[in-house]
DNA sequence: GCTAGTCTATGACGAGCGTTATAGCCAGAG
DNA sequence: CTCTGGCTATAACGCTCGTCATAGACTAGC
């Protein structure tokens, strides 16, 4: 169906682009349809397909991390960054995270943003919860999650920007071996926190 | 100067918007100047200005970062995600990092993309330099380095979808935690906190 | 074969964009 | 005083944007 060609092709001009320089016409071209039914499949115009581009995108990622982390959430912090590394290696560094995308740009109308915040939280609830399966109190699973994500999407602006996967695998490396710690080792479970 | 107004009011625009939804003629209206002065002090257009506006962006940061790491590597962090806080709360969630803005749209001019990179890339060493001093071996701090920056940038990004402060203290905290026992507790160092 | 509804095709609208050109202002140097 | 050079002011260029309207083509059900 074409219409679902609209849809990830808007998501992978957002992610290359960012929201503002994708304009509808390119994403009709792009996707091999006429401007006419970009309109007709999604009369709520640019909002409707934005939102629906993050949806998608959000959920693809959602489904992945829903799998791998069945085996732990190590393995599941591990493809989470491997779909990160895949995806800016094999661009070239030219795309990044259409969720991040659409965050960052203040007049990205509120039921895109919306979306995108739901996909932010998805990943992290879905982190956060394979954490405290493993025994990690449910405070510092939300808390390394958001870690997790946060790195994640950060990396893979850095990569960008120098042209350089580096950084991505750094922060992949540093964050599995954290979660490999703070979830594995009986003897550190109970280290009394460092604060300050 | 009112150049000077110019390229602080592009920067303050490009965290909120993004590059591409950054015109230059708001630019000038919100300075208070007129179109054709853009073009007086930035002939070369829009591509001179942004990478000015990021180069302003990164060395401000870059400066704070050098008074607050005399302290030392955890209190440099602190301080950095204190910086973080402040925009994105005093602006309602509305603004971001100029430098992540620019980083990630692809038809970005080369020059302001390389500014970008410069600007991670001189964060990262400050910070990695003083991780070394403080005991931490080079690879380990480029590697806790990379991941301060990048969980910062994506953590700001989270806040402002979710319009929540949350992931960023969360994120913090994590990391001062990571970074007081990568540096200081010798006992500690191979161990992870555990947050109340 | 006709009708209805889905999709295509095309063109137009007002607006904003980056950029350039040109004429005018207005201080300070001679 | 005149003159010069930095800055302002304004208008225009070609272009793309989001959106809408409208007419045609195709396909499915009767």
């Amino acid at each position: 169906m074409s219409r679902e060609q609209i849809v990830t092709g808007a998501a992978d001009m957002i992610r290359r682009r960012g929201l503002n320089a994708t304009s509808i016409r390119e994403v009709a071209k792009h996707a091999g349809t006429p401007l006419g039914s970009t309109y007709h499949y999604f009369p709520g115009g640019k909002t409707q397909l934005a939102t629906e581009a993050v949806q998608w995108a959000a959920e693809t990622v959602s489904k992945v991390l829903t799998a791998k982390l069945r085996k732990g959430p190590v393995d599941g912090v591990k493809a989470f960054f491997a779909l990160w590394r895949q995806i800016v290696t094999e661009t070239g560094f030219q795309a990044g995270c259409p969720v991040l995308a659409v965050a960052i740009e203040e007049n990205a109308s509120p039921q895109a943003l919306m979306a995108a915040a739901d996909g932010f939280r998805a990943w992290s609830a879905q982190l956060a919860a394979s954490l405290e399966e493993h025994g990690v109190s449910p405070a510092r699973a939300r808390s390394l999650a958001h870690l997790c994500v946060s790195a994640a999407e950060g990396a893979v602006a850095l990569c960008r920007a120098r042209r350089s996967i580096e950084p991505l695998d750094d922060v992949a490396a540093e964050l599995t071996a954290l979660l490999h710690a703070a979830t594995e080792d009986p003897g550190m479970r109970h280290t009394v926190p460092i604060r300050g």
